[in-house]
DNA sequence: ATTTATTATCGTAATATTGCAATATAAATA
DNA sequence: TATTTATATTGCAATATTACGATAATAAAT
C-alpha cells in the first residue's frame, strides 16, 4: 500500500481493517480453511499444501498471527498452528451488524 | 502488493481474498459503517466525512463497488451509494464456517 | 449555451506487499 | 558435537496500493 492516514481513523476502523487486510490474500484464506479441515498443523505441512515456497508461508503465517487470526504452540521442533478466535471474535460482531442492516432496511436511493 | 500467484488458488479463495482486501482499509471500513448508519448518500457526503480528498474518496468508493460490497443509483446528477448484499453475502458463508469451527474443536496441539 | 454541482479519471510520488534465494536460528537425534 | 528437521529472518526485485492535484466527464439548473 501507499501512505494509509490510519491517524485519521478510530482504534475500531483500523483494527477491522488489519484483520480484513490480513485475511485479504489467497494464500491466507488457504491456510485458514486449511486449518479448518485438520485443526491444527505445523509449517512444513502447510508448505506442502501450497504452491509458495516455505519463507512465503512463513510470512504469511506471521501475518495471520500478528492479526490474532492464528496461534502457534511449541511442538518439539516445529510449530503446532491453529486458529485463534480473538481475531475472528472481533470482526464477527461487525458482520453481524453489516447483515442485520442489510436484513432491514437495505434500499439504494 | 507484489505478485499475487492468484493462478495457483482456487476460484472461491480468490473471491473471499479479493473482498476482505477490499474491506481491509480503515477508509473503506468507515464508508461502510457511514452507508449503515444513514442507508444510503452520494460521494460529497463521505468527502465531507472523511479525511481524504474527493479523487481518494471516489476511488475507495470504486473498489467497494468493484468488489460488489457497494452499488451506486444515478440520483439526478449525484451517484446514491448503498451497501450491497451480493458481497457481504458471500463472505458471512466464510465466516460462519470459521465460527462453526471455532465453537467446536478448536485446541491447539 | 453557460454555469454549477457532482463524480470519475489521469498522472505521479511515496509507500506497502509479495515472493523467494540465501542464510540464520532452534530443537531433536544420532 | 555434528547432523537433521523445522521455522524464521534478511535482502532484494517486481508489483500493487494509497493519496492527491489537475483535469475531464456528466447531469441538472439557469
Amino acid at each position: 500500500m501507499g501512505i494509509s492516514k490510519t491517524e485519521h481513523f478510530t482504534e475500531e476502523q483500523n483494527e477491522l481493517a488489519t484483520l480484513a487486510k490480513a485475511i485479504g490474500h489467497p494464500a491466507r484464506i488457504a491456510i485458514i480453511q486449511h486449518l479448518i479441515k485438520v485443526n491444527s498443523c505445523i509449517c512444513s505441512d502447510i508448505v506442502n499444501e501450497l504452491p509458495l515456497a516455505q519463507p512465503t508461508v512463513s510470512q504469511h503465517l506471521k501475518e495471520l498471527k500478528n492479526a490474532g487470526l492464528i496461534k502457534g504452540n511449541l511442538e518439539g521442533n516445529a510449530i503446532c498452528y491453529c486458529l485463534d478466535e480473538n481475531g475472528f471474535e472481533k470482526i464477527k460482531n461487525f458482520f453481524e451488524i453489516v447483515n442485520k442492516h442489510l436484513e432491514n432496511k437495505n434500499q439504494c436511493c
